[in-house]
DNA sequence: CTTTACGTTGACGTCAACGTCAAGGACCAC
DNA sequence: GTGGTCCTTGACGTTGACGTCAACGTAAAG
C-alpha cells in the first residue's frame, strides 16, 4: 500500500516511502516522531505523512548534516512554526533568531577556517609531488 | 607546578592548564588521548604538553565544533602528519583531501542554506511586528 | 609529619541516537 | 485457508563522548 490519496486531493505517504526517499531508517523515523520533531498523521493506526513532515524531516537532516542535537533541532524547528500573534511573541522569537545566527555563524568560521588549512595543505601536497616529478 | 620548561628552552603545560585554557575538563582531554589524538610527553608518569598538542588540541576542538566523529578527526589530523616521502603516499593523501573538501563543502551548502532560511524568517518576523504598530 | 594540591590509572555510569530483535495486526495474492 | 508484505508497539543492545567516582602517588607548604 503506496499510502492512499484520499479526500483533499494531496498525496502522502508511507513511513517506508519517507524512509526511503531520505535515505534513513523506518527507526529513525520513529526516533524523530518520539522526540517530537514529526507528527504524523494516523489512519487508523498506521502513520501518514504529509508534505509538511516531508519538509519538517528535510530540516531534521540537513541540522543532522551540521552536527547538532536533535533536542536543539526540534527547538530550532519549533521555532518556525511557534505563534507569533502577540509583540512578546515576535521579541522572544527574534531573540532566538539572533542566537541561532551567532552559532551558525560560528560554524562558518570554522568551516572556513578548515577549508583554508585543507587548501593549503593540499598546495604544499602538490608541490612535494612536483619536486618528484 | 605550571609545568617545567626545562631544557631546549620551549614552554610546556601541564594537564591542568592546557584544560584551563581550552575549556575542556582534564577528563576530556585524557579521553583524547586514548583515542590517539594526542600524545604528551611522559615526565616521569606526568603529562607534559607542548606546542604541538596545543596545536592538535585546537584542531580536534574545531573538529568537534563542525559535528565530526573524534574517529574521524584522527584521521585527518593525522594525514596532516601523514609521511608523504614517496609518489604514492602523496597520491593517497591528495585523495583523501578530495574527500575531506567535499565533505566540508557540503556542510558549507547546508550551512548557507540555514542561515538564508533564518534571514528569510526574521524579515517576516520584523514586518510582522511592524505590523503591530 | 601531615595537609593540600595536583597528578595518575582503572572502571563503571550516563546520555544521545539510533540498531535490533520480538510479537503481533491488516491486507492482498493465491 | 496460507503466505507474503508492510505496518504497529515495546524493549533491550550498542556506540560515542565523555562524567564520575575510587584509590593511590608525589611534591611543595604549614
Amino acid at each position: 500500500m503506496p499510502a492512499p490519496s484520499a479526500p483533499p486531493g494531496e498525496r502522502t505517504w508511507s513511513i517506508a516511502e519517507v524512509a526511503e526517499e531520505f535515505g534513513v531508517t523506518h527507526r529513525t523515523v520513529r526516533h524523530y516522531e518520539e522526540l517530537g520533531l514529526l507528527t504524523p498523521q494516523r489512519r487508523g493506526t498506521t502513520r501518514v505523512y504529509h508534505r509538511r513532515d516531508r519538509t519538517r524531516l528535510a530540516l531534521v537532516l540537513r541540522g543532522r548534516r551540521l552536527g547538532f542535537p536533535l533536542e536543539e533541532i526540534r527547538t530550532i524547528i519549533d521555532l518556525y512554526d511557534a505563534p507569533r500573534g502577540r509583540r512578546s511573541q515576535l521579541e522572544y522569537v527574534l531573540a532566538q533568531i539572533d542566537d541561532r545566527r551567532a552559532d551558525l555563524e560560528q560554524r562558518r568560521r570554522d568551516l572556513e577556517a578548515a577549508l583554508a588549512e585543507l587548501d593549503g595543505f593540499e598546495r604544499r601536497c602538490r608541490e612535494d609531488l612536483a619536486r618528484l616529478g
